[in-house]
DNA sequence: ATAACTGCAAATCTTTTGCTTACAG
DNA sequence: CTGTAAGCAAAAGATTTGCAGTTAT
């Protein structure tokens, strides 16, 4: 455990929102000027092999780069509008549902799962 | 409609598992050796533009490329083992229940959705 | 002490862009 | 004809790798 992880760390926990991994080294060198990409490209790694992490796509809005967020207790659904840009959250039993279905008819072992859905959000439709 | 992306568009029909940008324009090479990889991009382009193929990540088992896929009458889960790299499609009335859900609750107007799941395949665990 | 981690530079890989020529309708 | 698409080269952006020096434990 080393500083440069610290910071990475504390950083991704208290994001409020997505980060890709060039933003977040952005963020880390307001902490801590030195700290290089690479670092945060292999502590990035390192987080999501542990699974402390979710790499996200957001529906590719901007591009092919990766978004990060803290594992949350519970699964969310990605909501991505494809006009404004807003990222919303959404929960549901139904989700957790489906996710049980497929463990138990597929016998597939979820270590991770990821839902994202492109549209209009109610603001823009 | 052009020779190249009749071409695409036929590869990308009649293909059994999921291409990335690459792997489709090595196909395309093989019915057309002067098919250019950026045209391959633009055409991939204009398809999901146009919502007639999905764009997939597959929890990125294999980096940071895309795959694709001829849009399904009915959406589907893909599930991409961590160990051995098989990917199992999946379709389930609950998802279908989850979008419907999405769509009220929120207002959201979803136009794509994508369920990845990672983990151990029934083989694998 | 020593195994693991960081920084730096450079490589690699995917995707995008500018511009000119070629082709479909 | 005329607008749209393709090809080519080069750029841009994201991520990875090799290696030498540094740090955590």
């Amino acid at each position: 455990m080393t500083r440069q992880r610290r910071v990475l760390v504390q950083i991704i926990q208290s994001a409020d929102g997505h980060l890709d991994a060039v933003a977040l080294w952005q963020r880390a060198q307001e902490r801590d000027p030195a700290i290089n990409k690479v670092t945060v490209y292999r502590t990035l790694g390192l987080l999501k092999k542990f699974g402390l992490v979710d790499e996200l796509d957001l529906m590719h809005l901007e591009g092919g780069k990766h978004y990060y967020e803290a594992k949350a207790t519970r699964d969310h659904i990605h909501l991505a509008c494809i006009k404004c840009g807003r990222i919303q959250e959404f929960e549901s039993v139904l989700f957790e549902k489906l996710k049980g279905q497929i463990e138990r008819e597929r016998q597939f072992q979820i270590s991770t799962v990821r839902v994202e859905a492109g549209g209009l959000c109610d603001r823009c439709r």
